[in-house]
RNA sequence: CGGAGUGUAGCUCAGCCAGGUAGAGCACCGCCUUCGGGAGGCGGGGGCCGGAGGUCCGAAUCCUCUCACUCCGACCA
């Protein structure tokens, strides 16, 4: 992509309202752009974070066997009469009317939704276990919407849901989709940090929080130090060590050493639940068993918050000149700067290599502009791609650019075959 | 929903207390000079001072109402 074509709007002051470092950035490196209070647009960049995120999740939901589905944003609110949530939900829930005056509401959350496709169409003990999920726009009228994607009140989240036969089945579609969060989290360059919660309104008794440690973070949680030290402790000590959130824990009867007793803020990302039967008893959702009797399946709902991710991952990688993306979720792998793109053999021989790296596949954004080098190095550190390739006449008389990683600033000098060599490797 | 703030140029803000021609820096447009880390000169465009009402000869400034946004708290799959 050529930074020339490209809609990259980037600030160089911080907007007033902005007071985390990762709203200031996401700001400043032009990813998203306010419309109202807790509602955001993303531009290019942004979308293109969200898009390798989703992706992301996505392989990791399909590797076991989770199907991908899209619900609608807009639902009758006579499903929401069935389950009974009609009342409880409250003030979060956006509803409106059609022109018909039939009751409709923006989907905060789907349970209802996919329990009664379910019920439509799986009628056997034999259909089981059944994994669905979507990623999709969600939205809940928080009273006080805050920090950016952070707490916003539109945002985008993948919700998944499980059905199983019973609880024993549901223990080990829960524990799968336990461990798939792992993954996903940890892909995206994250330590996640699951944690034992409340349940909340959605009721229950398995529910895991994922917390991505930030000081920014809304959360508090309590935990064991040995869940970091991945050399101390083996996974099987890690995935038994303690981890709950404030409200559960009780400095009483935590098991923990003091010594290894940790507190700290954190940004949940993603969030684990068992529910049982609860939906499939009150709308009705029963199948038949292998008795020949009806059964209601057991559920599990499953949620990642995907744009919260955009700015738990910045929370969590960045430093004082910008964002420094992960590899896995850099909007472009490669920055490539030509410094004098005035001057003719400068512009050709950028010109020239960033089609040899987009050519080997590699996700190239060419500064074709002729700005100041000085604006151009200063966005690029911004954006934080993970690799800046520098193009300018003075090296280039020496048959040499510039190679610098974003993240230790280590820079090499590399002819272009080698810089193709280098950023080829898988 | 309680508390505290802020709305003036695209952005960051001054001006308001003490009423009297709408300001600065950056950004933007033009020309020139520059060019290895947010350049310099000259010229230029851009404002219903969030909105409505009021006081006054006169309101960005004072008063009332209202809308929006932010922060702290409560709330929150």
């Amino acid at each position: 992509m050529r930074l020339s074509a490209y809609f990259l709007p980037t600030l160089k002051e911080a907007p007033a309202e902005a007071t985390i470092a990762s709203h200031r950035l996401m700001l400043r490196a032009g990813l998203i752009v306010q419309t109202a209070s807790g509602i955001y647009s993303w531009l290019p960049l942004g979308l293109n974070v969200l898009s390798k995120i989703t992706r992301i999740i996505e392989e990791e939901q399909e590797a076991i066997g989770a199907n991908k589905i899209l619900m609608t944003t807009i639902q009758p609110v006579e499903l929401w009469r069935e389950s009974g949530r009609d009342n409880s939900y409250g003030e979060e829930m956006l509803r409106f009317k059609d022109r018909r005056g039939h009751e409709l509401l923006y989907s905060p959350t789907n349970e209802e939704q996919v329990t009664d496709i379910f019920r439509r169409f799986v009628k056997s003990y034999r259909q089981l276990p059944q994994m669905l999920f979507q990623v999709h726009w969600k939205f809940r009228d928080e009273m006080r919407p805050r920090f950016g994607i952070m707490r916003g009140r539109e945002f985008l989240m993948k919700d998944g849901y499980s059905f199983d036969l019973d609880l024993e089945s549901a223990k080990k579609t829960y524990k799968k989709i336990f461990d798939a969060y792992l993954t996903t989290f940890r892909r995206m360059g994250l330590v996640p940090i699951p944690v034992r919660a409340d349940s909340g309104a959605i009721g229950g008794d398995m529910s895991h929080e994922f917390q991505i440690l930030a000081e920014t973070g809304e959360s508090v949680l309590f935990y064991d130090a040995l869940l970091l030290e991945p050399s101390l402790a083996s996974a099987a000590e890690r995935a038994a060590a303690y981890a709950v959130s404030q409200e559960k824990h009780n400095p009483y009867t935590c098991s923990v050493p003091p010594n290894r007793l940790r507190q700290s803020r954190g940004i949940e990302v993603g969030h684990v639940f068992y529910f049982g039967t609860k939906y499939t008893r009150a709308m009705n959702a029963s199948i038949m068993g292998p008795e020949g009797t009806p059964i209601y399946p057991e559920m599990g709902s499953y949620g990642i918050g995907v744009t919260r991710l955009v700015g738990a991952i910045i929370e969590a990688s960045h430093d004082e000149k910008g964002i420094v993306w992960p590899e896995a979720v850099a909007p472009f792998r490669v920055g490539l700067v030509s410094l004098h793109a005035e001057e003719a053999a400068c512009a050709e021989a950028s010109t020239d290599l960033y089609t040899k790296l987009s050519n080997a596949g590699i996700e190239v954004l060419y500064d074709d502009r002729e700005e100041r080098m000085g604006v151009k190095l200063s966005d690029m550190d911004l954006i934080g791609l993970p690799w800046q390739v520098l193009v300018g006449p003075k090296k280039l008389a020496a048959g040499v650019v510039e190679l610098k990683n974003r993240k230790t600033g280590e820079v090499q000098e590399l002819s272009q075959e080698g810089v193709l060599n280098f950023l080829g490797r898988p």
